[in-house]
DNA sequence: TACAGATATGTTGTATAGCAGATGATCGGC
DNA sequence: GCCGATCATCTGCTATACAACATATCTGTA
């Protein structure tokens, strides 16, 4: 995978400095590729990728308000309301006003949206697996890994730490200029 | 499933068919949660965390010209103008023509540009070790496996596979694995 | 050499998304 | 019943992805 062609034309070794090696490089790169592929086999769902998490909270027993969505699921809530509206009008999720205070909507999927996103939640799997092979046995590892970093980091309270780390790091090396 | 507070505010268990146990939306959420915190520790630098990432590659011995960063960082080319523009006028890259094809402009990193990515890299290092202490002693494991899948989703060759990829489930949805 | 096509970069226009602020409806405490 | 807080929505502003076109340069061919 690395080397040097016969023409001249250099190909990247494997090298601590460059930007290959950087988490946060490693991270987007896999976020955009998965979601290419992603947006291919949920192209018929309004919102794609988004709009199928939206579709798959929407089909908890426990319909989650706005404001819990948009926390969850990383979306503005601003970009949330026109999203909602794009699958409300697609008749795959309701707005049912909260009994107990009307000022929430709990989003619930219809029966054409649960059945749709069963249909792509299949096809879905099928995309990861396919993307996963990469790393053969170790894709379990890597999901539980994964996830266990996710939930960590999408945890609310997890915004204080932010500032500290920020704070102490300033403190021991101050940005120049 | 779910418990409830006092107040009615909720807190979610472990739940498979929920967002959580979607890949999409793990790899979103580590991405933003990252990226957020990577933002306060490069916001000295134009662009935050790409502007960081392009002067990393800028400091290899052998600088890439603008297409091939473009592609590499995942960044649209006529974006891409733009951040270079910024880190120009920051006096931390320049912008040399190659002198065998003067199409092309090599993004070079300047001794001030060199310092401080040198200073953010270090101080990153440690913001990053900070977010992956909640894997314990499997956070090398998790970096090597992410570093295999960003490399294979970001490579070039890898766009034909996608559409075949999407054309097979479209012709079936079987489950993997 | 002259020219046509290809490539690298820059420029413009459009759509989407995040963010801050204001508004209206509703809830809770006083 | 009044006042502040909360939820959803709406309005600007900015950043980014994407497509289409322009300009400069290179490559291959007659």
């Amino acid at each position: 995978m690395i080397g040097e062609t016969e023409n001249g034309k250099m190909k990247r070794m494997a090298d601590e400095t460059l930007v290959e090696g950087d988490l946060g490089w490693m991270l987007g790169a896999s976020f955009r590729g998965y979601a290419k592929a992603a947006g291919q086999v949920l192209s018929g769902i309004p919102g794609g990728p988004r709009g199928y998490q939206l579709l798959t909270e929407a089909t908890s027993d426990t319909p989650a308000n706005q404001g819990t969505l948009a926390q969850r699921l990383g979306i503005d809530r601003t970009v949330l309301t026109y999203l909602i509206d794009d699958l409300e009008k697609a008749g795959l999720v309701e707005r049912h006003p909260d009994p107990a205070d009307r000022r929430q909507r709990r989003i619930v999927a219809t029966a054409k949206g649960r059945a749709l996103r069963e249909d792509r939640h299949t096809a879905l799997r099928a995309m990861e697996a396919h993307l996963l092979a990469v790393l053969g046995d170790d894709a379990g590892t890597f999901q539980a890994l994964l996830c266990i970093l996710a939930r960590h980091l999408n945890s609310a309270d997890h915004h204080l730490d932010l500032c500290t780390i920020a704070e102490d790091l300033e403190r021991s090396s101050p940005t120049p200029r």
